[in-house]
RNA sequence: GCCGGGGUGGCCGAACGGUUCAGGCGGCAGCCUGCAGAGCUGCUCUAUAUGGGUUCAAUUCCCAUCCCCGGCUCCA
């Protein structure tokens, strides 16, 4: 029974799709004004998961994640830079994008931009005008006046009163009635440059919530199946949508609200403010292998806050490598002709897995599983109970698991990698060293090669060899 | 101040109130090996923040205290 914790009731529930078999989906993505650091990545790989297990579990995903290319950020990186809006969005949308592939995220069918659709939220923003839920602020901006939705703070538990008394609310320096208003369109002001639409609301741009609503309503419907965002979200950002979306809709927005926690480092968490980040790039120069970022940032469950630190990196690219070794020897199983059924094996892990990975994505859980396959069939191996036709039953089993995971595809598309003529050859003659018995010879060969990067393994099936550090 | 989440072995991290408190990483030892690596086995002192309470039984429920993180402002 698949279930999710509900950040709007605080639950955990079970997850039921409005229609059978397909899933709705939308993601807040990122404000690109500057490179996503890992931070960033862990909600978007916390999301690849999500979507992976859902299709695991055979449902349908039609998901959608945006780019927030227009706010104040932007404007004024933009600015900084002296180039157009689009262009310096678009640097940082490509380099996410290639994140995304590093890290072997699944990326949403639609990826749409909020500039690229100002018509629908002007759209929007006048039916909230309509029902006079919007105003028109004394500095030409339009707000939403919260204390018309009667549901305001429902998914952040806050009370509005609450939000006015608030110490850190700043006072009103805008046009808006309360503080606690947010803009729907923010009126042109000359700090903004040559941003800004002429539109019937009057020159200016969106305010930030808005588009959300308009590009989830568009690509997927009144009401979604599951929203999902980092935790920092929740309020205002997605109180806000619900407050629009559902004022116009008079349906309920979003059925299931799925939220991240933070990556932290050295205690706090890890922001672009604090300037505690590292990007991929960083990590990748520093010789980390992708998947193990991906390994690193996925075994932890997203709900929990964790650190990132070097060690756990560290923990993690080893992790992996048991992975890779695991697959290695089972490819190479040889020597019994008929060995245990391990069908029952087989069968008891994939249960515990899936078990773990339906409640609420429970990776940690998830992993041991997998690690006691590899325990097991190992120590099978070892006692030559593996038969070939077992061999491949546990190949087919990690196949599957890694369709959920996404961390062992390189392994498998990665066969093409040869030796060089050259290590061929250094092979070859630490071979003959060994066998007449040369061994200061043939550890020498092999610390040679070890510092080229390869690793030779002597195997009661002769030598084996394998790149250190594969970059997969 | 208000509202959330959390404190488990050297580190990371699981656990329907109940057989020895998963699993990973690291370290040590043994087996295997010419050695190494990989793998397996065992160990890593009384591991569940503290103090009470409920219960036949509490990591798990309740109360109090201490500490950490986050939200209340743009932020994954």
């Amino acid at each position: 029974m698949l279930r999710f914790y509900n950040t709007m009731t605080r639950k955990k529930e079970v997850f039921k799709p409005l229609k059978k078999g397909k899933v709705q989906m939308y993601s807040c993505g990122l404000t690109v004004y500057d490179y996503a650091h890992l931070g960033n990545l862990r909600a978007y790989v916390f999301v690849d998961l999500l979507k992976r297990w859902l299709e695991y579990r055979g449902f349908h995903v039609n998901h959608v994640m945006n780019f927030t290319d227009v706010d104040d950020k932007t404007i004024k990186g933009m600015q900084k830079e002296g180039t157009t809006l689009k262009q310096y969005t678009r640097k940082y949308i490509t380099a996410f994008l290639t994140d995304l592939e590093t890290l072997n995220v699944n990326k949403a069918q639609i990826m749409p931009k909020a500039t690229a659709h100002i018509r629908e939220m002007v759209e929007l923003i006048k039916i909230l005008m309509e029902k006079s839920l919007g105003y028109k602020g004394s500095d030409g901006s339009i707000y939403y006046d919260i204390s018309k939705f009667e549901d305001y703070g429902k998914l952040s538990k806050m009370k509005i009163e609450e939000l006015k008394a608030g110490a850190r609310v700043k006072v009103d320096e805008y046009g808006k009635d309360q503080a606690s208003d947010f803009a729907l369109w923010k009126a042109w002001s000359p700090a903004d440059g040559e941003v800004f639409w002429d539109t019937p609301l009057g020159k200016g741009r969106p305010g930030w919530s808005i588009e959300c609503s308009a590009m989830s309503m568009k690509y997927l419907g009144e009401t979604l199946d599951i929203h999902t965002g980092g935790v920092d979200n929740i309020f205002p950002h997605h109180e806000n949508e619900i407050a629009q979306s559902e004022a116009i809709t008079g349906k309920k927005f979003v059925n299931y609200w799925l939220h991240n926690e933070h990556l932290l480092i050295k205690g706090r968490r890890m922001g672009k403010s604090l300037k505690n980040f590292h990007t991929l790039k960083d990590l990748l120069r520093m010789n980390y292998s992708p998947m193990a970022i991906r390994f690193f940032l996925l075994s932890t469950q997203y709900r929990k806050q964790f650190s990132f630190n070097f060690e756990g990196l560290e923990a993690a690219e080893n992790a992996l490598q048991r992975f890779y070794s695991f697959l290695d020897r089972l490819e190479n199983v040889g020597g019994c002709e008929v060995g245990e059924d391990i069908t029952e094996l087989i069968y008891t892990i994939e249960k515990d897995f899936e078990e773990a990975m339906d409640d609420d994505l429970d990776i940690s859980r998830a992993l041991a599983a997998v690690f006691n396959l590899v325990k097991e069939v190992n120590s099978h191996i070892d006692k030559k109970l593996l038969d070939p036709r077992g061999a491949e039953q546990v190949k087919n089993l990690m196949v599957k698991i890694n369709k959920a995971l996404g961390i062992l595809d390189h392994f498998w598309s990665r066969k093409k990698e040869k030796l060089s003529k050259e290590a061929e050859d250094l092979i070859k003659k630490r071979e003959e060293a060994r066998s007449a018995g040369d061994w200061k010879k043939a550890d020498y060969i092999r610390n040679k090669l070890r510092e080229i990067g390869i690793i030779l393994e002597d195997t009661p099936e002769g030598v084996k060899w394998r790149i250190e550090k594969q970059s997969i």
